[in-house]
DNA sequence: CCCTAGGGATACTA
DNA sequence: ACTCGTCCCTAGGG
């Protein structure tokens, strides 16, 4: 589980703590882990399906020892699992019925303790477990929340929003996701071992030039619970690798295509797409948001991410509608069946051959009532997505269904009129539909951002989600839109922003602030402003950041603005390898120079003044045909400005 | 010499 | 259709 060996090479920040240094914060915990210990306890009863709550009071006691020492825990729970996972589950599955069987055979033979011992490889932690937890803590007022599907992601989440200020865990992979403040190993007597994710820059294979994508990459690059790493690779190889690589991108294609030549992992079909993929769901992993009471994804996607979500629901998440998210989350429904926890919904422990079993005839699974959950939740979550992207995203993009890789697929020249591309999609959806719909709160997620201005020091996309507001913005005072967006509220003020301290254990949030920075603050540059942070930090933000902005910037300018429009050219020079993966990998985030000069400046590394936004005009009219016929040409991979 | 991959022992509470 | 192990040791490869 989650990354191994990563923790050992983090041995040099670890810190050892006791709870009562945490006295009078919030810490969220990640119950599994004591759910499942607690059930080595009561293994042989829970084998044979007797009824107990021995782990129960095992839980409450450790809840009882947070207390103790002044902490208010929240215990999350797992939800639902996601597909993507299911082929490994079904070998452990099969593993745990093997377990079961050995242990019944133990126990005819008499060996009781060799049975116990079967019986402990073969637990399992059942929702119905869980909810008998639930209760206990519902008694006890002790805050709970059910994750709609990883707990890591939602644990992650409830620290990114302020709701907690720790989280508890065994798992090295809330670091992935982005915890800053993780608390691991917690003994009986209170002691735990604490891993701060802004003390990263200390680690010394994270010396130079790191961010956070960086690290999340290379952890990916060492096999994760998404992805297995490549023969021969590990830790060490990941992070040594990232270290002299400009960026993940590049390495991989090296890979690939020179492999043979020089010394490299042998690259399996597909890898680029499952990195990507895994990237995503680090990132975007849908959540439930206790304020909002719906699904959200973990972090605000950004605009050349948002392309590929459409068909990732299997790596993210169904979107589930908001009642029956908030029933996941409140320990009403469960997570699997979505439905009224029911005690018929645990067979765990029956053998498959055990329907045939007396016991199972006297008691036949029966369908559990329905609640208020529409027929097709993927009906109406549909509709939004289509709506919400299209608006967003369809000038750059053609949207086609039945593609099987949307990822090593070059995206055709599109031509679409936007409010046929919408009407035309493949879902029966009506113009009364889309209305309907835009007029209720959306539980995409990726409107979110229209509403809410906060910042996450962690999240180092946040950049990305000024552009989207300005673009949607200008999509929506067009009357392109069908849907109806809240307010945008203006970007804050850069100085606001650097009121915030910065200091040297805050490195990740330091680059990000910068870079808000510039966006904002357009032709000011920000040396006057810049935090005294000291030199470790000054690795961290590079010269690049800058010049990645004005990029940016410039293309927004362009292409929101018809009289910087420019007719489609082919690029000189696509090689296959780049086009496949360049585009698997950057998506929308490529970006089209739209003169020489630009181009020189970036591949200069260096003046970036001639890169400054023009004064915008006010409220430019898209062009209602062929909206984004100048689909980028010389691609740049805007992510190459990354991790350097 | 470092690193990866795999096997074995081990498990929980009063 | 119905939830995640971990640590330590060592062989073997680069």
């Amino acid at each position: 589980m989650g990354i191994s060996g990563l923790l050992p090479l983090l041995e040099p920040i670890k810190k050892n703590k006791h709870l009562r240094d945490y006295a009078g914060m919030r810490v969220a915990v990640d119950t599994y882990v004591w759910l499942h210990r607690a059930a080595f306890g009561c293994a042989m009863d829970l084998g044979l399906g007797k009824k107990t709550t021995a782990y129960v009071s095992f839980c409450m006691k450790r809840v009882a020892l947070l207390r103790q020492f002044g902490i208010t825990p929240v215990l999350v729970f797992d939800g639902g699992c996601l597909p993507m996972k299911s082929h490994t589950e079904r070998e452990r599955r099969l593993r745990r019925q093997e377990a079961k069987k050995k242990a019944h055979e133990e126990l005819l033979k008499g060996d009781t303790s060799k049975a116990m011992e079967m019986f402990q490889q073969c637990v399992n932690i059942t929702p119905n477990m869980a909810l008998e937890l639930i209760k206990a803590l519902r008694k006890e007022k002790i805050e709970f929340i059910v994750a709609p599907y990883e707990a890591d992601a939602q644990l992650a989440y409830l620290e990114k929003i302020g709701k907690v200020d720790a989280v508890l865990t065994e798992d090295s992979d809330l670091l992935v996701f982005g915890c800053q403040r993780v608390l691991l190993k917690l003994d009986a007597n209170g002691s735990v071992v604490e891993i701060n994710a802004r003390d990263f820059p200390h680690v010394p294979c994270m010396k130079r030039g790191w961010t956070f994508a960086k690290f999340r990459q290379a952890c990916i690059l060492s096999g994760c619970d998404y992805l297995p790493s490549l023969k021969g690779v590990g830790i060490k190889k990941a992070f040594d690798t990232l270290n002299s690589s400009s960026s993940i991108e590049r390495t991989l294609k090296t890979w690939r295509t020179f492999g043979f030549s020089i010394k490299a992992p042998k690259m399996r079909d597909g890898y680029e797409t499952a990195f990507k993929e895994a990237e995503l769901t680090f990132l975007y992993q849908r959540v439930y948001d206790p304020d909002k009471k719906r699904l959200v994804h973990l972090n605000e996607p950004i605009l050349s991410d948002l392309d590929f979500m459409e068909d990732l629901c299997k790596f993210l998440g169904r979107d589930l509608e908001p009642s029956v998210a908030e029933g996941i989350a409140i320990g009403e429904l469960n997570p699997y069946t979505l439905r009224p926890y029911h005690p018929d919904d645990d067979f765990f422990y029956e053998d498959l051959d055990a329907k045939d079993d007396e016991a199972t005839r006297h008691h036949p699974i029966k369908p559990t009532p329905v609640p208020h959950v529409p027929k097709d939740l993927s009906a109406s979550a549909r509709i939004l997505q289509v709506s919400t992207t299209a608006n967003l995203t369809g000038q750059y993009t053609t949207k086609s269904s039945d593609s099987t890789s949307k990822f090593f697929s070059q995206p055709e020249k599109p031509t679409i009129d936007v409010d046929e591309h919408v009407y035309s999609s493949s879902f029966p959806i009506t113009k009364n539909d889309l209305e309907l719909k835009a007029a209720e709160p959306s539980p995409i997620a990726s409107l979110s951002r229209f509403r809410s201005t906060s910042i996450n020091p962690s999240d180092d996309f946040s950049y990305h989600s000024t552009v989207l507001k300005s673009k949607a913005h200008a999509v929506d005072s067009n009357n392109v839109s069908p849907v109806r967006l809240t307010p945008v509220i203006p970007p804050r003020p850069a100085m606001h922003l650097l009121k915030r301290s910065v200091t040297e254990m805050d490195s990740f949030s330091y680059e990000h602030v910068q870079i808000r920075k510039e966006t904002t603050d357009g032709n000011k540059t920000d040396r006057e402003n810049s935090s005294p942070a000291n030199v470790a930090v000054e690795s961290w933000v590079t010269e690049e950041a800058s010049v990645k902005i004005h990029l940016e910037s410039a293309r927004y300018m362009e292409q929101t603005n018809p009289h910087q429009h420019r007719p489609y050219k082919p690029p000189a020079v696509m090689p296959k390898t780049k086009a496949v993966f360049g585009s698997a990998f950057n998506g929308l985030s490529t970006f089209r120079s739209s003169s020489a000069s630009e181009q020189h400046v970036y591949q200069g590394g260096d003046n970036s003044s001639s890169l400054k936004p023009k004064k915008a005009r006010p409220a430019p009219s898209l062009p209602k045909k062929r909206l984004g016929a100048g689909r980028p040409t010389n691609l740049i991979p805007i992510t190459a400005f990354f991790g350097k």
